[in-house]
DNA sequence: CAAATACTATACCGATCGGTATAATGGCGG
DNA sequence: CCGCCATTATACCGATCGGTATAGTATTTG
């Protein structure tokens, strides 16, 4: 194992379990059994660490999303195909979700909010994108766009949340049922 | 204004904005014009600023709670009355929803999540028993107690941080939707 | 083989962290 | 008027914060 991918591994542990601000930098190199200079020779920062952890993970998770975003069609389909791939990759990596979703619901004006935020537009953007082209076929969500993405999105992570703590279990069946749920808070 | 007052309305607005631990001690009794004695006369410890921050907080929301959760044999009723309560404490004190949303939300071994769990674990109790005493009615909910509690107020988090975030407006409307929606995945 | 480059450790920086010892101030009851 | 108690400021504590200057050791490249 290379020091910096340990580090990169510590560190995230370190900033799902206990948060971003809590985690020295110092307690990060101990856990990886190095040395300060050396993540300072890779990441140039503790922010620029985060910013690594975090442009690694959604550039491989985002990628998911967007071929599952691919709209053909059929809505639902879609939807579905969205929401597994976030259930998956939730039980897949359960500790990025778990710093993921800490961070983006942190306070704005905080650093890990500030990392998270771009990768969380490019996904909003994906999914607004798929309202957007299926407005053509369910003309009453035109307009809504914006505000279905936003509310799609969100119950997906609520969801994703609730399995990270086992309220729930994240499988085919919770796909069905959010989605079902989703599509008649739409054509009421 | 007294100054215990102060320090209280100062420290929530700047953990709100910017998180518990990245804000200082120094910060916040510079924000409130006193010194740190004065702070830790009162408190004790950062620690304990949060803690009485939010128990007087939690102890005034949760009891608006307590109230709308009165079942009286009609769920989609005090389901309802349980989404306006928390809507309009979400308008009505915007910085504390956006704190105790942040620290909901954040890792497990935090200070903060400890500080707001055993609040939102009030929350939950009260919550669960209205879907216990609805399985009279209902039942079909029977042994989902738990997880029904635990998906309403997900979902009544969910549309806050939306509100809180311009994503979404909490009135009367987004009420009925929320309810609508959430019974729709309950009967089926 | 020489020189450059990548990597990593020792030891340190000033600033800030949460917290406190001491003492001055003020109001209030006897 | 005296003594008590609550409140507040000055000045300080050791520990930790994020970050770095310097130098050593490999490894690679000419």
């Amino acid at each position: 194992m290379d020091t910096r991918t340990e580090l990169l591994r510590q560190a995230e542990k370190l900033f799902a379990q206990r948060g971003y601000d809590a985690v020295g930098v110092q307690e990060i190199v101990d856990a990886a059994s190095v040395t300060k200079p050396t993540l300072y020779h890779y990441f140039g920062s503790k922010r620029g660490l985060l910013e690594t952890i975090l442009g690694d993970e959604f550039h491989f998770f985002n990628q998911l999303l967007r071929e599952a975003a691919y709209y053909q069609g059929d809505l639902p389909l879609t939807l579905r195909k969205i929401a597994i791939v976030f259930f998956e990759g939730a039980r897949r990596n359960p500790v990025f979700f778990r710093l993921q979703l800490a961070l983006w619901f942190a306070p704005r004006a905080s650093e890990g909010f500030q990392v998270v935020e771009k990768y969380h537009r490019e996904q909003f953007d994906l999914v607004e994108k798929v309202f957007t082209q299926a407005v053509v076929q369910h003309g009453n969500m035109r307009g809504k766009q914006r505000a279905l993405a936003a509310s799609f999105i969100g119950t997906l992570h609520h969801y994703v949340g609730l399995g990270l703590n086992d309220y729930a279990t994240l499988d085919a069946q919770l796909v069905e049922q959010v989605i079902k749920q989703f599509q008649h808070g739409i054509y009421s």
